[in-house]
DNA sequence: AAAAAAAAGGGGATATTTCCCCTTGTGGTT
DNA sequence: AACCACAAGGGGAAATATCCCCTTTTTTTT
């Protein structure tokens, strides 16, 4: 006798989990047994029902209150037995690798087909894992990058958020309480670091990365 | 006796669009005839088939090869009594703007519950538009933002784009054929009419209006 | 403890950006 | 014909940004 694998789906967008909810529910075996709009309020359902039975959380990256990554960082903490998915429509690098390294079993796009989606969700609990090509090549071009990844420090970067504002360095200087020529050398260094040459690829640097936000 | 009233899906996030067809189909009187993963697929079937029978057309406004904006014009043009309902996790001003003047129906962000979705669609197939809170006060607020909206000439658009990059003033006249002087003038027409005083200041603009992509 | 690296700051020069006010030519308006 | 708007360009000054080479103090590495 077989037995149903319980599901929950944390997202924000109802118009998705709902219709998800109903695709899995179409598949043998797989129900969903309970369904949240933010990491915020699975977390508390956890909390309060510790007891929870559950085989497979469908975790969406972008979410308000508390994001994904939020979310699986305190899953790992907290239940890291608990197999989830993450589930997105972002396939950069940075966060696939920080979901993954985080604990999730997968990385899904939301452009997955539900074909692939249902073997997903079926390797995950057999085999406790399932990544997709694009996965498994971040992963392992991950060594090169990690090693030529650019360290910014606190107060670099603290000047950097500043350099993408019309004030002068002058005026970053007094709000940062340091003299302009300090600021001149974390300019010189963050030059050096980033291999640009002007204020303009200061901010261009900043907006890619997200260092700041506009 | 009642009639089923026919929905086509444009979306590429096929778990969506599978997983809200399945919704849909659980509403009485509605079925999903048929899907599309962008506007230039849906375009093709609509052109193979002048005969299309459709009432409803909910059209993702982020989409790969055509967008939804695209789309919509096309179908403005060639299809003008077709209902649209646009779909988007995006409720930036502009977008619903474009879309609603355009000819949606309707706009509706993905983080809509099902319930609300589905007074949408009865609306929209009854009484052709379905407007929610947040659509009604950005079309009133409108009006407003139109007239101080800014306008800008096309070899200014070239200057603003140049301004994002590493180049300076002198590079950019040359590569725009143009005096450094001529430049200074564009800078300082843009300065005024954005109500900006520096370089960083223009790149900001940009990118903030999505005049560059970085 | 010695050596190396990093953080804070300075001198001084040069390049670039920003500002303000001015000239010329071109193409419409009335 | 006189008038106006505007694009293109200029002079010249002041403010900022960029560069390179240097000192002192503190922290980290070995």
């Amino acid at each position: 006798m077989k037995t149903t694998n319980k599901i929950i789906i944390v997202d924000d967008h109802l118009l998705f989990s709902q219709s998800l909810k109903l695709l899995i529910n179409s598949f043998d075996d797989f129900e969903v047994v309970n369904s949240f709009e933010n990491g915020k309020e699975f977390i508390n359902h956890l909390q309060e029902n510790p007891d929870t039975n559950v085989d497979l959380v469908l975790l969406d990256v972008n979410m308000p209150i508390l994001d994904g990554l939020s979310t699986i960082k305190w899953i790992k903490e907290n239940q890291p037995n608990l197999n989830v998915i993450a589930l997105s429509v972002n396939n950069d690098d940075e966060t696939i690798i920080k979901m993954i390294t985080n604990g999730a079993k997968g990385y899904l796009l939301k452009d997955t087909s539900p074909k692939i989606f249902q073997e997903a969700i079926i390797a995950v609990i057999e085999k406790g894992f399932y990544f997709t090509e694009l996965v498994s090549s971040i992963l392992i071009n991950r060594i090169d990058n990690d090693s030529k990844k650019i360290i910014l420090k606190e107060k670099e970067l603290i000047f950097l958020k500043l350099a993408c504002t019309e004030k002068t360095y002058k005026e970053i200087a007094d709000e940062m309480c340091l003299s302009p020529k300090t600021i001149d050398g974390y300019r010189e260094v963050l030059f050096e670091k980033l291999e640009i040459k002007t204020r303009i690829g200061l901010v261009l640097y900043a907006i890619k990365n997200k260092i700041v936000i506009i």
